[in-house]
DNA sequence: CGTTCATCCTAACGATCGTTCGTTAGGAAG
DNA sequence: CTTCCTAACGAACGATCGTTAGGATGAACG
């Protein structure tokens, strides 16, 4: 990952440092040694620690809303991938394949989005839970849709929507880039269990 | 919760307030005054701070372990629940149930030893991690089992247990003990969705 | 009554935290 | 040669951290 500017550098080391130790753990002092600068270095580059979070968070919101945008046909382009009109099976499955795409493709970021929200500030952690709730309705409303239509042998959208989500979720906590499962293999896994938890009809 | 002992009581605050903001985010002192102290009067009752999470940390394990143990038969007790000679199904059902149970018990201690091992020194992380790695393979033995005799039509048994226990770990996030859903129908649920991502057959 | 013990207090320690400051080195532009 | 810029430095600030020390209180027990 070649970096376009020293900013840039600074938060994918600090995605690293804060998903492997914990915003609260990892010091101003410890990004720096990772880029071996000194700690007060880094304030020619950003204007707080917290900023710094709310930068890797941010994107990494704006990177699943995009991707889930791109998944259910709503670019605008020229090329739509499965579209509204699709079935919900299929619709589904882009969507969770779209969201592994955005976790393997930065486990740091992803991982840092996932847990620690929690010391952003009230004001931007208030609005990055608007916006997972948002994301969240997103899987749920295609769920809904495919009770609607028998697809899916569901109770409950809302809580199969949050399992599978908490499923997806983990992967940052174990996703190794040079392991056994390359990105394609995980994807097509999970999106399979995904479907699975849905259409099964045994209790 | 009465508590028995104010150590205890200590514990069952700290387990709160890391769930809620993390080990690192959480001081002494914030701790001392959810229970109406000064800091430093913690220290007549513990030892340092990270034996207070390690105390939480390993009982949470300790009971997640018991609780396993009862759900396979190991308990030698008179009255087994499904043994290791039931089906597959049953005994993944139970598994999950079990560990379902454990955490809508206390979901603080329970998240605490989801998310905040990492705080831990070397020696009790190590510790920790191998503790979860023995719990993991015996959803992963089940699985193997189910996937033997045909009953789980799954291709990777390690994959399978890590995507259940993922979903399961999530629980902590947002179970809410006067919420719209009961212990009893959320183990329900998640034993179901467990069984159907295992059982189902597309792809 | 005297002693022990659990409990909590205040004061204070050294370390580390995020952050600000004044300054310097080196290069590009006029 | 002057001027300005970016990038980094080391010193230092006030705050907070985990922790230690020493003493006060009050109940339990002989």
């Amino acid at each position: 990952m070649v970096e376009v500017s020293r900013r840039r550098a600074i938060e994918d080391v600090a995605s690293d440092l804060f998903r492997a130790n914990g915003y609260a753990a990892t010091s101003i002092r410890d990004i720096a040694r990772a880029l071996d600068l000194q700690g007060p270095s880094l304030y020619a580059h950003v204007t707080s620690k917290e900023d710094v979070l709310w930068a890797i968070v941010d994107r990494a919101a704006a990177r699943f809303e995009a991707a889930a945008d791109l998944a259910e046909g709503l670019s605008g382009g020229t090329h739509p991938g499965p579209t509204a009109t699709s079935d919900p099976e299929s619709r589904l499955a882009a969507l969770v394949r779209a969201h592994v795409g955005v976790i393997v493709a930065d486990a740091g970021a992803a991982g840092v989005f996932v847990h620690e929200w929690r010391a952003l500030g009230r004001d931007r952690r208030a609005l990055i839970l608007a916006r997972r709730d948002a994301y969240e309705r997103r899987f749920r409303a295609v769920i809904e849709d495919g009770m609607a239509t028998g697809a899916f042998a569901m109770t409950d959208a809302g809580l199969a929507a949050t399992a599978i989500l908490s499923m997806l979720n983990g992967i940052p906590g174990w996703f190794n880039p040079a392991g056994r499962l390359g990105p394609h293999r995980i994807a097509d896994h999970f999106a399979d269990f995904a479907l699975r938890l849905l259409q099964g009809a045994n209790q």
